[in-house]
RNA sequence: GCCGACAUAGCUCAGCUGGUAGAGCAACUGAUUCGUAAUCAGUAGGUCCCCGGUUCAAAUCCGGGUGUCGGCUCCA
């Protein structure tokens, strides 16, 4: 006779169920076939399990069904354990490292000589299917450590084998497996039942990837994928990947006519006529913000001699990124544009006497940077290497940090609230090199934490991702295809006012160090454009389109009263252009409706006779003839400045 | 920087296994003057990214650059 257990339901009843039953068969007597059979993986007592694992003690039981996203989740682990059957079964010889499943699908790292080729993922993709097709189930098994080794080292599994003596170090005993057929890689768990829960798979795409991301280590062929219960939702997914690629910043940058890219200045826009508008619009909002924030705007030189380099730490941690110019007097690369506004910042705090009752003292520079990203990594907007920042730094005492962080973190909501992006925060802390003592840590990474915590704000943990000189605070927005990039930024800095020996008088009359506050909103203007492209779709509200009204006449007679409309509203400091060319006026509105200009005038006799404009929104909204007053009264309210 | 893919007219793209380039849109000219997403006709436009090589012959095949794209590393 079996023991007995206790098993709870979540919706609190307690079923009895002999002691060893596997998890699928509680579900299926105590619970019904029809749960039994939508089932993927459970809860137990708060650990996702198999449906295959006994249940030997009393605990909660909860089953996630392929509505749950665990579930999704766990048959992306199950494709990719399929993926690399697949591989290894069509390539023998590849070795396998690791699989795991990130947003929207899921990947696996291999090592072999050679690249998957396109024909290669096809191939690998119907091999999959038909693994999938086999409806093979998973089986879980411990094994000791020291079989795990044996079997790996059989098959020739050295990065397995290396993963393994890791977790030996850390103390492991005994691992798992997990088999499908006859193919087996050692793993965490939990899988579905079988590979027939795979409702779709799709092979992505290949790339290399460095072993444990380290780019010294040899470089693995990744294969990237992503499955689904059910084909229809892959095929919803793989829309709306493509509908996302239609607002890729790039993409409307050119049909936008905003920016452009040069071979001879790889990494560095132009900016057209437009583009130019959209960044002055920007840059003069931050300025107003920072300025009511108590911010004072300097100016300083992008080109300095190393000395500045070598006080700031930059010549020694920074160099490769930096562009050096060489000095033709001396021979030597002695010169360096500025790859960030720090250090003049603090030449030019430390080149006065400062009080304390001048603290905070918040310098604010909208400079041109540059900066030698590898070029492998220049993405359009959003990785370059010239652009330019809202950059600040915030000169304070230790006691005025969290009052300073704080009071950052509510601008940077509200500028963000003022384009409707929403925001993950991410607390970098301590890294395991870094400067000054734990007390000093224990204090700058509270009044950070303290800032966040007082406004109610959720954040993510990013231990260890502090600067070696202070924790700091990183703003992330994702981008069309969901990718995530860092905008707004906080850092403390316990480093620089030593290096720059920065100094206040206080109350008493001695001299004590500021600590320094390196903050950003937009992060960049270039990074900045990129994500608001691709958040507004292209049709920017009213205030930062380039071009807010576009005039189209009926016939060339109104042509007269058009340019008069046209002188108003630029003298009243609105955007607007008058399409002149002998086009019909359906297909001015229609290039005017291709640009995303807010707002198309039509003018015809009736406009002409009566002093009026008949405006049409974005979008084709017939806002029907109404007196020139009545639309200025509404430009100026819709176009109007956050 | 590393791995892979790609590069043809201003833009979007055709161009099978080598036989010296084509469409649509845009531009230009002319006609048309029209009431809410493309009027018609004509004209012009290309060192097929660059440099080598193979070949009787290269947009096409090979090698090397450059740039772009997807990742990795790094980062605003």
């Amino acid at each position: 006779m079996a023991e007995s257990i206790q098993i709870t339901l979540p919706d609190g009843s307690t079923k009895a169920a002999p002691a060893g039953i596997r998890v699928g068969d509680f579900v299926k007597e105590s619970i019904g076939a029809g749960l039994a059979k939508a089932a993927v993986l459970a809860r137990f007592n708060g650990n996702e399990v198999d449906l295959t694992r006994p249940l030997t003690e009393n605990g909660k039981l909860e089953v996630l069904t392929s509505k749950t996203p665990e579930a999704l989740d766990t048959i992306r682990h199950d494709a990719a354990h399929v993926v690399a059957s697949a591989v290894q079964k069509l390539f023998p010889g590849t070795q396998v490292t690791i699989g795991p499943t990130i947003e929207g699908g899921f990947y696996y790292d291999f090592f072999r000589d050679k690249p998957f080729t396109p024909e290669e993922l096809q191939q690998i993709e119907v091999e999959a299917n038909k693994e999938i097709a086999r409806n093979l189930p998973f089986v879980r098994e411990e094994v000791s450590v020291g079989d795990a080794i044996k079997l790996f080292e059989s098959k020739g599994e050295k990065f397995k084998v290396e993963i393994i003596e890791d977790i030996v170090a850390k103390g492991a005993k005994t691992l798992t497996l997990y088999r499908h057929g006859d193919w087996v890689d050692f793993c965490l768990g939990p899988h579905g039942p079988s590979t027939g829960k795979i409702g779709a798979i799709k092979v992505l795409n290949t790339s290399g990837a460095y072993w444990r991301g380290d780019h010294r280590n040899p470089m693995l062929q990744r294969i990237y994928g992503t499955a689904f219960f059910d084909k229809k939702d892959l095929d919803a997914w793989l829309k709306q990947q493509e509908e996302a690629k239609k607002r890729d910043h790039r993409k409307l940058g050119r049909e936008l006519d905003l920016f452009e890219f040069f071979p001879e200045a790889p990494g560095a826009a132009f900016w057209s006529p437009k583009g130019t508008v959209l960044y002055q619009v920007l840059a003069d909002r931050m300025r107003r913000w920072t300025r009511e924030n108590g911010y004072q705007e300097i100016k300083t030189p992008l080109l300095y001699n190393k000395a500045l380099w070598e006080k700031s730490g930059h010549w020694g941690k920074y160099r490769d990124n930096m562009f050096l110019v060489l000095d033709s007097e001396t021979g030597e690369h002695d010169f360096s544009l500025k790859p960030m506004n720090c250090p003049s910042h603090h030449l030019y705090f430390a080149s006065r006497k400062h009080s304390y009752r001048e603290l905070p003292l918040r310098y604010s520079t909208q400079d041109v940077l540059h900066r030698n990203e590898a070029s492998g990594s220049l993405s359009g907007l959003t990785r370059v290497r010239q652009f330019a920042q809202d950059d600040a730094h915030i000169y304070c005492t230790e006691g005025q940090l969290a009052d300073e962080v704080k009071r950052f973190i509510q601008l940077l909501d509200k500028v963000y609230a003022a384009f409707g992006l929403t925001y993950v925060a991410k607390f970098g802390t301590r890294p395991p090199q870094r400067i000054g003592d734990d007390a000093l840590w224990d204090r700058a990474e509270g009044a950070l934490e303290s800032a966040l915590k007082s406004m109610g704000i959720e954040y993510v943990q990013n231990p260890g991702d502090g600067a070696f000189y202070g924790p700091k605070l990183d703003f992330h927005v994702k981008d069309s295809i969901g990718r995530t990039w860092q905008l707004g930024t906080i850092q403390a800095d316990y480093n620089a006012p030593e290096r720059f020996e920065l100094a206040y008088v206080g109350e008493d009359n001695a001299e004590h160090r500021p600590v320094v506050l390196h903050r950003a909103i937009y992060g960049s203007f270039e990074r900045f454009i990129a994500i608001l492209l691709e958040h507004y779709a292209g049709a920017f509200p009213a205030w930062l389109s380039p071009i807010q009204v576009a005039l189209v006449t009926v016939a060339d007679r109104q042509l007269p009263f058009a340019r008069e409309v046209l002188d108003l509203l630029r003298s009243r400091g609105f955007r607007a252009e008058l399409d002149e060319r002998g086009m019909t006026m359906n297909a001015k509105i229609r290039e005017a409706q291709l640009h995303k200009i807010p707002f198309t005038l039509v003018i015809g006799d009736r406009e002409v006779e009566q002093r009026a404009v008949a405006p049409r929104r974005y979008g084709g909204e017939d806002l029907k003839s109404m007196p020139l007053d009545a639309f200025l009264e509404l430009l100026s309210k819709e176009a109007a400045t956050p």
